[in-house]
DNA sequence: TCGGTTAGCTTGACTGACCAAGCTGCCTCT
DNA sequence: AGAGGCAGCTTGGTCAGTCAAGCTAACCGA
């Protein structure tokens, strides 16, 4: 018997459209064959043909007009400049990965802030692990994960090593959730003491603050990450479709 | 002769389900009625259940398991938290309709962090719009909008008199071209002198600077919208799902 | 009791066919 | 020559049916 995987054919008629539209051989603006030749040409059916077309419409490849044709627009240019987003790269970052440097780690009180992004009152029982993250043998980010402390039991987000996975998975594990979206808050402040001294900046420094909820798909939120950049060091970058 | 408009069956299928989910009639977690139920229920021909439940699948409602079945997973929570953002909101803000005093209106070299996002040499020629928005009789943020003089030129862009429609409108129409998508580049700075007066803040105070470039279909950049915003008075805020 | 087989459920992929609706250009009739 | 209508293209929506693949539970034999 055999275990070779083939693609369903939808999924290669996309494939290779997608590669004539990146090849230039169907630039964008042209039309692109009509139903019947793409039948013809790929031994298809008309659905599995209008199938394909529809992913790609969805996916900003191409326009259709109803009696026109389709048409290409080029290679989604939202998809090339590859997204990888500050708020999921905390959640799923490995300390053991990262030259990083364990501050605190264990039971606190959650702050004004914390607390109104967990959904729960201030002062409450939380898990605080903060660390300091370092590139190029330079200190580059505070960074501070608040876990509810009835979520964090039992788990490995209080000890004192370093995580071997990334905190999402430890909640999702411990609470029996899979985390669904996350919801970024940035601002601008000063930096406090503490981390004036842990960055090496000037009491005057612009400081990025990154505030990274984790929610559920009923939008519960189980996690948040704040990350502490200074502003002369560190940019974010986010592209998303006008519409 | 009738002019109704019945929308598609599939559609009509799409809008009845997210109404049960909604209402919770249908709970999260829960299984959806089978195809063959719903082919029933409803009278339709499977492909036609199919494509309406790829929809909901698409757009988050529901997650399918061959072999087991749909279950629910809600309202998508993403969708819900309506997103304003903020490239998007310069893009095509009216300067009549926010309480804005027009600073400086007409040609100007390209700084090199604005020539570098314009994919321009630096000095090249532009236009420069700087307002200095207030809300609440408080001065809120410094917006400044740059474009390719050649772009520019023969438009309102230049002109001394608030803009009836927002930026993107005018560059579209006088280059011909479809904006497609938001490129935003978010960072933190000291207030240069002049942010300083007209925001009153002090020398030292940490201010978030937005830059949203605005591109076609193809990536070429078009305009460049510079928003500067004190950290203690602004927050930015995007969700975006995990996967 | 345990373990493997099987029947019957689910979704996934695909086919060939049909009719409707929108667009374009030709062709005929005036 | 001009206006109208029609033919022939395009995509949109729907149907009845087939086969494959994944999951579950009941069943049956060792």
């Amino acid at each position: 018997m055999s275990f070779e995987y083939t693609p369903p054919k939808y999924a290669q008629l996309i494939a290779e459209l997608e590669r004539r539209i990146e090849s230039g051989e169907y630039p964008p603006g042209s039309p692109l064959p009509s139903e019947h030749q793409l039948m013809a040409e790929f031994g298809m059916a008309r659905p599995t043909v209008v199938k394909a077309l529809g992913v790609l419409r969805d996916h900003g490849w191409i326009v259709t007009h109803q009696g026109k044709g389709r048409f290409v627009r080029g290679r989604p240019a939202i998809a090339s400049t590859q997204q990888v987003r500050t708020g999921r790269e905390l959640l799923d970052r490995k300390e053991v990965q990262v030259s990083s440097r364990l501050l605190t780690t264990g039971p606190a009180e959650a702050p004004n802030r914390i607390a109104s992004y967990l959904g729960i009152t201030p002062k409450s029982s939380v898990v605080l692990r903060k660390t300091l993250v370092t590139r190029d043998d330079e200190a580059s980010e505070v960074s501070s994960t608040w876990v509810p402390a009835d979520v964090a039991e039992g788990t490995a987000l209080a000890d004192s090593a370093d995580l071997k996975q990334g905190v999402r998975r430890y909640v999702e594990a411990a609470a029996g959730v899979e985390l669904d979206h996350i919801i970024e808050h940035v601002t601008a402040r000063n930096p406090t003491p503490e981390e004036r001294d842990l960055l090496d900046v000037k009491a005057s420094a612009a400081l990025l603050a990154v505030y990274a909820v984790a929610c559920d798909a009923t939008g519960k939120p189980w996690i948040v990450v704040e990350t502490v950049l200074p502003g002369d060091r560190h940019e974010l970058e986010d592209a998303y479709p006008i519409r």
